[in-house]
DNA sequence: CGTCTAATGCAACTGCAAGTTGCATTGAGG
DNA sequence: CCTCAATGCAACTTGCAGTTGCATTAGACG
């Protein structure tokens, strides 16, 4: 809730767009109110629509901005534990209401509908790499497609929170792993 | 498109709720133009306001009209026939213009929310039918959670088609039915 | 067949939020 | 200190949800 000023450049960009996945997470939509986001940002609501000519160039700006932060691989030692935390951290997001307003942007946009695949496949094979120095640990063999098992491991995850709704237990993500772990013999 | 009558009763709700169903899909969104509605149904605008009050109402009684219809479950005699039937059925509704939007129905009402689990559940035992099948023709061993099995198999497929944004091949739909397969040994 | 009433049609309305516009201010670079 | 482009501001237009008062009409009932 900054105070309107005259501020220029790229400062403001980024103060808007950070306003915008505040709004997001506040109303826990994409269909955002453009004068909250003015507000939020401490600007004009005209300089707004100066440099994101659509709400959804709005919007789409602040997903694809958003999507840029790099989530951490984690390397705990163990091939289980490594996966343990990626499968916590899926279901924190998917169960934060930001994490499901952006989920819910299927088909949002044409534009978001072309960058989504390449999105998970870098997210696939990020999270992958803890498979890869599993093999280097010799854990296990190497598998023909690391980021596969990746997408196998989470989306029963989403699924259920995203469209059964429901809470989702650790046993459910136990489940997700062993299957995983097992896929690797 | 219906020519405006006064016709009243039961017909009126039927023709409206249908023409719900055909803007959806038309449009592809949830967020459907009421006037549209109207005009679909032959109906006038104000006779839709009398009965569902807000579009919200409108959209969720079509929704739970259209969830009244029941799925076949195949019975082909095989249980990998029977789950190919089913994977294929899934991958068919993921990529319909209908089963996209309503499958973007997160989060979308509270009383949706409600009832999400219950029809899940629903359509995930019907749908284990195939598996007890097969159990009884001594096919394989009955299984803890036969729904489970199923919600497992079909996750992917819906993670796919919503998420990742990428075309399901009859690649992907076999390594699912092969996984269920896989584990009721 | 006539009558009465509730459901429907109709048109004009309000309200809200997206998006636009013309003009006054102001910040930063020369 | 001057200039000009970026910002602020207020008052618009537009689209659609939802409302309202009144005229019509289907259909039940005698």
């Amino acid at each position: 809730m900054n105070e309107p000023s005259h501020r220029r450049g790229k400062v403001v960009d980024d103060n808007i767009l950070r306003a915008v996945i505040s709004v997001i997470e506040e109303s826990g939509t994409l269909l955002i109110k453009v004068d909250r986001v003015a507000e939020l940002a401490g600007v004009n609501k005209t300089t707004i629509y100066r440099r994101f000519p659509k709400r959804d160039d709005l919007v789409l700006a602040a997903i694809l901005a958003q999507a840029e932060t790099v989530v951490p691989i984690p390397d705990v030692g163990s091939l289980r534990g490594d996966l343990w935390e990626i499968v916590v951290m899926v279901r924190a997001t998917v169960a934060s209401n930001l994490g499901r307003a952006l989920l819910s942007a299927s088909a949002a946009s044409p534009e978001l509908d072309e960058l989504r695949p390449a999105y998970w496949q870098t997210r696939f094979d990020a999270a992958a790499k803890v498979i890869d120095r599993a093999v280097e640990r010799g854990e296990c063999a190497a598998p023909q497609d690391p980021g596969l098992l990746i997408e196998l491991m989470v989306a029963p995850i989403h699924f259920r929170a995203t469209q059964v709704g429901v809470d989702i237990s650790d046993e459910f993500l136990a489940v997700q792993v062993d299957r995983l772990v097992a896929a690797l013999r």
